[in-house]
DNA sequence: TAGATTGTTAATCGATTAACAATC
DNA sequence: TAGATTGTTAATCGATTAACAATC
């Protein structure tokens, strides 16, 4: 079997974000054309991303939305409710905490840390702060969870990052302009909003549009 | 002449971030394999990228930290101060006014809309905020920008879009899950927390690491 | 059946990497 | 000069797109 490409699992995100539409808007068939229309993608390439991982539609007719969905889903692991651990409740943090897509797409906070006593025991958006040193407590209850956000400052990144990997947690969003030092089995998603701003920048200047059309 | 590849611009924009590091350690020559290391490149690639816009080398020796840092950042457009105009300050748009690392990378808000009427007239971090409906009148003055940066709510962000390219700015940092509709001389880049914490969930579920070693 | 659309192979395109002459 | 490293070409690799048989 060949390998899949990353970019290819990346796109299937992209995809469902777009069934999800159509299912809401009552749509029960799709084709590869109108799909790829609707994600500025191109059809072939849709057709053959779904075929890494089999066949969901039905020749000379398309696809029906909602199983293809539910399929893409459970390929994608989302098919299910994912737990967000915050570490550094400022004020990213804090807009992080209430950012409603998150919960939108299944996504819930059910901790929150901070290096602040004064926070600690506090709760904001329903979620009690503790101390990032208590996370292995923490994880042990109702706190526990799946997937670290890392919203710290600079220099408690790679402090951090090292707690949460040795109380088991093996994925890491990654807020901080740190490039993390963590083991091989842990994954990272760096988010970095400058380099975005970068290809605005690059764009302006030269006149030559290297920005996305798709977020990655 | 060749085609630029977007990515190779995009890299860019690493190769400078950790040739600012080097120079913040006192370094003042680099070779293609050590900055290659460092970036977790490949070094050919490096001078590769490098050879689209010049050449900042010298053979034998290696490349002046100084020196090249300095022509990326012209390549890039961003030897200078970009003014950021944020939309939307509620969670996510006051973290992104404080957000140090802007500042630090030479973006500056210089003005703030918000729908809140309550909010219009008070300062935040510094900055007024106004109507986005005054947009016109706010860049004719201090509050005058170049990139828009749009984290309003779903319902308010195309509205907001056609004011922000009426008003007669080309490049938006989208915060909001809309895809937004510009004309073609509008340079839109789009952020999407979800995507990035979709690739976690596929990693963790299937053991296959798709994430992305670098932000782009 | 005729029309439509998938799944899949083959062709194209573009990006990455290796190799090496140029040269400090 | 000998060693090192760039700039650049050629080779490799991988991803995208086109084409079409399969089939509903």
């Amino acid at each position: 079997m060949h390998k899949i490409p990353n970019i290819a699992v990346i796109r299937l995100a992209l995809y469902a974000k777009h069934l999800e539409m159509l299912h809401n808007d009552g749509v029960e068939l799709v084709s590869s054309v109108k799909l790829a229309k609707m994600c500025g993608a191109n059809p072939a390439q849709i057709r053959k991303d779904l075929a890494y991982f089999g066949q969901f539609g039905v020749r000379g007719v398309g696809y029906y939305v909602n199983d293809l969905l539910n399929a893409l889903k459970e390929v994608m692991g989302t098919n299910r409710t994912w737990r967000l651990g915050l570490f550094g409740v400022g004020n990213l943090g804090k807009a992080l905490l209430g950012f409603e897509q998150f919960a939108q797409r299944g996504f819930i906070f059910t901790a929150a840390f901070d290096k602040d006593i004064d926070l600690v025991g506090t709760e904001v958006q329903g979620i009690e702060i503790s101390q990032s040193e208590d996370i292995k407590e923490v994880i042990k209850g109702p706190g526990c969870f799946d997937i670290a956000v890392l919203a710290t400052g600079a220099d408690r990144a790679q402090d951090c990052a090292m707690r949460i990997v040795e109380a088991g947690i093996h994925a890491i969003l990654n807020f901080t302009p740190i490039r993390l030092v963590v083991p091989e089995n842990v994954f990272v998603e760096n988010v970095d909003f400058t380099v975005r701003l970068h290809a605005l920048c690059y764009s302006l200047t030269t006149g030559s549009d290297v920005t996305q059309r798709h977020p990655r």
